[in-house]
DNA sequence: CTTATCTTGGACCAGTCGTTCCAAGATAAG
DNA sequence: CTTATCTTGGAACGACTGGTCCAAGATAAG
């Protein structure tokens, strides 16, 4: 008997989590969204409640489609070192150039937005997956004897992920690629020696 | 003949940094700034201009009274490593404690608020003077043989700039301090080997 | 087709945004 | 004190904010 949704829940929360990708919340109106998802507002406030309740929708999206598969394939990527190497290679050319050139990450960006409980839950979920990743790419290479000896493995997962979140802050003021690049190479090659 | 100021320029662009400091531009309305100087509307239009130049004006004098000290003194330090260990101690220990914990820097900040090309000359300066402090300090550890051999003094200067972004945006989030201090000492010790 | 139920467009809400404007107040030279 | 000039408080501006509401439209079971 009764209506069905016009449109597809998935696709929608898509063009809110780009939207507020590129512009942050503060500086998105509803109206934005509106014209973004072609939806009107009764659609967009029944289904999805708020636009806190979207921008949250739109993060833990950003982190399970975007973040988590780098994450996976980081934490799988058996070769040690190179395998962090090449995901720091992918982050920055991801940050600096293509479709989402400058926009930095949505989870770092959230950082500054004034997030709430919910928000900082999901940079928690976010911070503990990349670290972990991490974690499980130095053991490998610890087991590799690619690192030096003495290395901190769990303080150097932590420092790692700080030099994944400041690639994603500093792409967004146009840095060029190749200084960001020298960053992370000099952080590397302390590991290795 | 004519009148005179009522308020101290000085201060009020204090007033106004603080506020810019912890909400945000974006979440901050002239209401708040109105209040938070108690300048009427007039003398604050009068005066700094719109709320972008009051923005830039901020952020300028941030970097030139509290960033540019930090930066001298780093580079100024004559004791290699352990001047940028403690340059980091400082940095924590300000970021999460005290009246601007969980603040952040105001000039990492920026780079999510969308800045104009007057505002990203801006984050140019912070980036080149705190590079230019570690390159220093640096410079001072190698010659008194504190470095593995090897290290690339300008990639790792490019580093730790990147590290002290990242300590800036993690402490937005409520991290536990003793979490960057394990990061960044991993980075440290993996220098000096 | 009727009917019950959900969705949808768009008008509308009070409140806030950054900004402008002007009369009233303050100032100091003459 | 007069007067010229600047500053100040506060009202007012149109545009926009996130959010609500309801009549009209769409849907599919009976």
């Amino acid at each position: 008997m009764p209506d069905v949704k016009h449109f597809d829940p998935a696709e929608v929360l898509t063009a809110v989590e780009l939207i507020f990708w590129r512009q942050g919340v503060a500086a998105t109106g509803m109206q934005d969204i509106v014209a973004a998802t072609g939806l009107s507002r009764s659609s967009l406030y029944s289904s999805f409640g708020g636009k806190d309740d979207l921008y949250l929708a739109a993060l833990q999206r950003y982190l399970d489609r975007r973040s988590r598969p780098m994450f996976d394939g980081l934490a799988a990527d058996g070769r040690g070192l190179p395998a962090i190497g090449e995901f720091f290679e992918r982050l920055i050319r991801l940050r600096c150039s293509g479709d989402h050139a400058r926009w930095g990450c949505l989870v770092s960006n959230a950082h500054t937005e004034g997030p709430g409980e919910a928000a900082l839950a999901v940079l928690e979920q976010h911070h503990a997956g990349l670290r972990g990743a991490f974690a499980a790419a130095l053991e490998v290479a610890d087991g590799k004897d690619q690192l030096r000896s003495g290395v901190d493995l769990d303080g150097t997962a932590e420092m790692l992920v700080l030099l994944a979140y400041a690639v994603n802050l500093r792409s967004r003021s146009g840095v060029d690629p190749a200084t960001l690049r020298t960053g992370v190479r000099a952080a590397l090659q302390a590991l290795a020696g």
